[in-house]
DNA sequence: TATTAACCGAGACGGTACGTCGCGTCTTGTC
DNA sequence: GACAAGACGCGACGTACCGTCTCGGTTAATA
């Protein structure tokens, strides 16, 4: 009736395996899972079976579940947006706003960035990693765009940059997390308009 | 943080009951549930054991834990920032961003929408539900103080004002999701004498 | 997100109908649930929902699932084995067995009356229901053509023809309830031989 | 009757405790539970409960409430009665239908045999592990014991010895599991002279 | 014939138990 | 010693039924 658990071998065997090995096939199938199934799925109990790799062995390396998902995240996919630099910073601008809507859009990349923001809400760990793996980093190489505007004299000195930063991509991600209107092209144009340009009669 | 509001020996039995009793006991147990304790342990269960109201009866109203997170949220939250009209644009914009500002800042309100926003990026149904009962009416309202705005001459009629709302608000709303940056008060100033002055030198 | 419930009416409309008439409609749903599922999946749930009778009426009329139960059961199953009397007790005990034998393995009425009898274990109502309806007639009945044997001098008059009834129609049911061993024409056959003539040497 | 046999404060955490030890204190558990509220009460969540096992761990070594059920009588009843041989078969009999009639009445255990056997209608697991665990070795014992008074010519060797156990201890269960007539030490007595002398006048 | 009260259907309600999943901790055995 | 395998306690999930109840509508018995 009763009979405890049968031992049967798989292929492998249960030995120690190279950390770097075993690391590579964790982060290979987090980002698929991530990918293809969404941070809902991504649990530590499907990665281990999929990956082949212990709880143990996980829970050593990435104390939570965002730390894992932003891992494998960054791991599948490889793709930075360089912001450009051709002298014309409205021009520049534009450019980086629309490749960065592409990939938000177009891509499943796009979908979980805004899961892993929408699980840092709650996830302390995951908010921490996301700035300091990701979005600070970003945010600075916006804002040293910008300022190469103000030394150009594009832009004016007096201005904050770090606002700036908010109210162009910060703008795109509020139409992602919160998609009451789409992100179009006539948007993005706007965006940078607006600021630079002003909204009120000459 | 009162802990078991049960009706425990109420001496009602166990019929039915108002359909209007059993709803408000849910969504006050909910609410304080949110407001002191956050999204995450807003669980079906617990609101079931607290409120004496059976998982049976919770699953027939609210189809997931977002929905019953949202009706929660604003039985709890009364409060509702409208939109100033004094007549001068820039001033009305400061005193309603700031007051927005304050709310999710300094009242745990705020942390429960941004955590009800980052829990709608894996669930579809609460994605829906804040768009109809909240973001997309706020959006609206914030339009129209604009629209007013233009026709009085104060911001060009060329202008789309929809996307201001998301360089305005939605640069707020970006700090908040991905606080690499506080919301000041200068930061409030900044956002809207960009938007009306542009950010070129004169 | 809520909405109360829809009203949406049926052919039959809510109002009263004959006692009758919903009796039966109960009645055959209870007995073609016990046939075709048996009595596991017999619920005042089921039935209510697929004889159109409502729970409130159920529970009237039936205190307990026993009680619907064998209710159901002697409405789907007429057939009422007799006791044959052609004088000769041996030959009768054998045809009225071997009825008994069929019946119990080759129609479905059999494995509902073992479920009963399994059912009654832990429901008292059905237990004093069972034999008050059914097993406690049947013993009578039996018991009554083996006092005709008694008086016709075919059974001694010392010998208690309620022990026969357990030694011969009760092995049956014990083959039956518990199946280490098979109900064959060969036992049947032997059940009757055995009390008749004894087991010792001549 | 105690309730509460619980592991609370026992200071060892949540991690993989030995088999053996998870083991023991289920079936404690669940032998209590069925010996003091019967099989009704006896509940994967009350077991769970009451041995500070949790239910997953049940579900994984018990596939079904009848196989706990099993496995926990037999582990709380140790009483195995053995059949005598003094070399009167009639004297022998009588000596072990009577200890096993006490059994069943007398005791708590009896009363749970007759609700596993009822369980055993509706549940083929437990159907199949109770004929395997414990009813075909105790027939099979009884039949050996018939074999040796065949050997010595006290019963006759074209009896079928499977018949005769189920015309004892057969007819025994009969009255349990559908009392109409009480097990008295006359019934056993005839039980035992009815088959070896025969009923017929001599 | 018109009222009305008993009765019924529908199904919501507070519960208990189900069987499953994932968490984070722990033990065991293997390489 | 690091690792896989996976058992373990726990808590939550979403569902099924239980037996009790409210509600509204119909019909059969009354006025």
């Amino acid at each position: 009736m009763n009979g405890h658990a049968a031992k049967e071998g798989n292929g492998r065997g249960r030995g120690r395996r190279p950390a770097d090995e075993v690391r590579a096939d964790v982060l290979r199938t987090a980002g698929d899972l991530l990918l293809t199934e969404g941070i809902a799925d991504l649990t530590f109990e499907r990665v281990a079976k999929a990956s082949g790799v212990s709880k143990t062995t996980l829970y050593k390396w990435w104390p939570s579940k965002g730390a894992l998902a932003l891992d494998g995240y960054f791991h599948a996919v490889r793709e930075t947006l360089d912001f450009p630099d051709t002298g014309d910073v409205r021009a520049d601008l534009l450019t980086q706003l629309r490749a960065f809507a592409h990939v938000m859009i177009h891509t499943p990349g796009g979908r979980v960035l805004a899961e892993l923001i929408g699980e840092s809400q709650t996830d302390q760990d995951l908010a921490t990693a996301y700035r300091k793996l990701y979005s600070s980093h970003r945010r600075r190489l916006a804002a040293e765009r910008l300022h190469r505007a103000q030394e150009l004299g594009q832009i004016r000195t007096d201005i904050d940059v770090q606002v700036l930063v908010d109210q162009l991509w910060g703008a795109v991600y509020h139409r992602l997390l919160i998609p009451d209107e789409p992100v179009t092209d006539a948007f993005i144009v706007a965006l940078v308009n607006n600021l630079l340009d002003g909204v009120r009669p000459k």
